[in-house]
DNA sequence: ACCGTCGGCGCC
DNA sequence: AAAGGGCGCCGACGGT
């Protein structure tokens, strides 16, 4: 199914009558050159939408989370969308757009942070503002206008394909993270439960007590470390222990720890590990968080800075290893679990059409490749190397590596530093398909000042040349995700054949180079082969005919914790 | 009792 | 083994 020829938007905007919302909504309907076709007010909104939904327009509103999950609450689906509070941002900030008059304008209601906003389930309305009669939101909050300002935006800039393929590929996202957040991710809460009592012991009858294994572990640790009322949640308390038993440590990270020889480190290090997924993923988690077999944390799409999503609630983004079994497929349905094979080093190798790094990720493992191309010794080492070129590590031996790697791919690495050099002077970097960092440096510092002063001026530069030198990849890495995903989705609708979104295979679950999709059984290959074809898709989307492979690992399973 | 910050650690 | 990017959440803690 090919898009329509002539796109038709259809602009929505809710109806207030002075301060109360009336429930009404606006539909203005554009033509593909921004026309409008007419003006109409709808009281019964999903009935609505179902019936235009056959003619495939693309819905414009203000921000998805707002509208979305009541439609999904009726049972109806839309196929596409400007979501234009996430577009907002991206053009505000990109460089492919600074002249435009959006990005130019002084701040205003379209710029407000997503957590400033209001929750979409409250009734509430977004951007209203008073009025004495029947009209949409009023003055710069207008839909509409900022529907025009955004289409100039994207029309008079330099790379009109790479930016308006960002907005609707961060569109796409928003309906992703509405319909997966309303399908849930299937979550077994007798399986959790199993899993925390082998390793935490039964849950406590009381509320607050330690479980068995915990408290056994603890004694052990005070006795050790002749401390009977060590506290060894409170890094004050346990670091005042360590020292009267010898120990000297400035904190008492894991790692800085290890480094200790004492009775005590075994068993502390083994609670601190099983504090850890008491007090995050515990039963009180497991209470907050599922209902209904299933976990739905709320998904925020562009949430971070990169483009990367966030999420709220849940912790959703840090399920540990540890708990990944409790996800389990439906009866008679299952997870078909896909990550991206070193995403990020992949990604930097495309966009600086670095060939010999292309080249040496064509065979499968590009740790290996590197490693066949006599730019280091150990893959071990190759992978260090690469983080250190996309961290920007200065030390140790991923600092000691890196211009090893430098020489074997000048492209490539040069990329990065030059995304470094750009930050530290104060100046922005871009992703491949046009987000932009935030302007956050002074450029340059006064070399008048005390020494003290430039120094500390000179590392926060080079922070933000850490940080810069990151962006570019991190975000180009999340723009690829977020085509894939999109492709995913459509491919997925289009071979659902009408069936509800639930009924169907579905994508349940997101991890910046991982998707989850919950299927009946007997399709799971085919959604396998679907995931791969998309992910071919998306690299075309981004790199053009550029040969560079994503390869996926993809596992058919019960459950999540079998994946990998 | 509530609020913001910090240390620590889970994920990519 | 651990230093470089991006997050969110927990308990502790110090303030009001």
């Amino acid at each position: 199914m090919p898009p329509p020829a002539a796109e038709v938007l259809i602009v929505l905007a809710r109806v207030s009558t002075g301060k109360a919302s009336t429930g009404r909504v606006m539909a203005a309907r554009l033509n593909d050159a921004g026309g409008s076709m007419g003006i109409e007010y709808v009281d019964d909104l999903p009935t609505f939408v179902r019936a235009e939904e056959k003619q495939r327009p693309r819905w414009v509103w203000d921000y998805t989370s707002r509208w979305y999950p009541a439609l999904l609450a009726e049972g109806v689906r839309v196929e596409r969308c400007f979501d234009l509070r996430l577009c907002h941002a991206i053009l505000r900030f990109s460089a492919l757009t600074a002249d435009s008059a959006l990005a130019k304008a002084e701040p205003g209601v379209w710029d407000a942070p997503a957590a400033t906003l209001q929750r979409p389930d409250d009734g509430g309305a977004l951007f209203e503002l008073p009025s004495t009669q029947e009209q949409p939101v009023a003055g710069e909050a207008d839909p509409l206008a900022e529907y025009s300002l955004q289409r100039a935006a994207v029309a008079a800039s330099a790379e009109p394909g790479r930016i308006g393929r960002l907005l609707a590929a961060e569109s796409a996202g928003a309906l992703i993270a509405a319909e997966m957040r309303f399908a849930g991710l299937p979550w077994r809460a007798d399986r959790h439960d199993e899993i925390l009592t082998g390793i935490l012991g039964p849950r406590p009858t009381v509320e607050g007590e330690r479980p068995a294994k915990l408290q056994e572990i603890l004694a052990k640790v005070r006795e050790l470390l002749e401390s009977p009322d060590l506290n060894p949640d409170s890094p004050a308390d346990l670091l005042k222990a360590l020292g009267a038993a010898g120990l000297s440590v400035t904190s008492t990270r894991s790692w800085e720890l290890k480094k200790l020889k004492h009775p005590a480190i075994g068993p502390l290090l083994e609670y601190k590990k099983l504090a850890r997924l008491l007090s995050a993923n515990g039963w009180h988690w497991l209470d907050t968080w599922v209902a209904d077999g299933r976990f739905r944390p709320d998904y925020v799409p562009g949430g971070v800075v990169t483009g990367r999503w966030a999420t709220s609630g849940g912790g959703a983004l840090q399920l540990p290893r540890q708990i990944r079994g409790a996800v389990v497929a439906d009866e008679g349905w299952k997870l078909v679990v896909a990550d991206a094979s070193q995403l990020e080093p992949r990604i930097l190798a495309a966009m600086a059409g670095d060939r010999g790094m292309v080249a040496a990720g064509t065979a499968g493992d590009l740790y290996a490749g590197i490693v066949a191309s006599g730019a280091v010794e150990t893959r071990d080492q190759a992978k260090i190397a690469m983080l250190g070129a996309m961290y920007g590590a200065t030390t140790g031996e991923s600092g000691r590596l890196m211009p090893k790697l430098a020489r074997a791919y000048p492209k490539a690495i040069g990329l990065v530093e030059d995304a470094a050099r750009a930050g530290e002077r104060g100046e922005v970097v871009t992703t491949r398909l046009g987000r932009s960092s935030p302007p956050g440096l002074q450029a340059g510092y006064d070399e008048s000042r005390s020494e003290a002063e430039t120094t500390r001026a000179r590392e926060h530069a080079r922070a933000w040349g850490r940080f810069t030198r990151n962006f570019i990849v991190q975000g180009t890495a999340a723009e690829w995700a977020l085509c894939w995903m999109a492709s995913i989705r459509r491919r997925l609708n289009e071979q659902a054949d009408g069936a509800w979104l639930t009924e169907a295979p579905h994508l349940v679950f997101f991890l910046h180079d991982e998707v989850v999709v919950h299927t009946p059984s007997a399709q799971a290959e085919g959604v396998a082969e679907t995931i791969r074809a998309a992910a071919a898709e998306a690299g075309t989307l981004l790199f053009g005919a550029i040969p560079v492979e994503f390869p996926l690992t993809i596992a058919i399973v019960d459950d999540y914790g079998k994946a990998k």
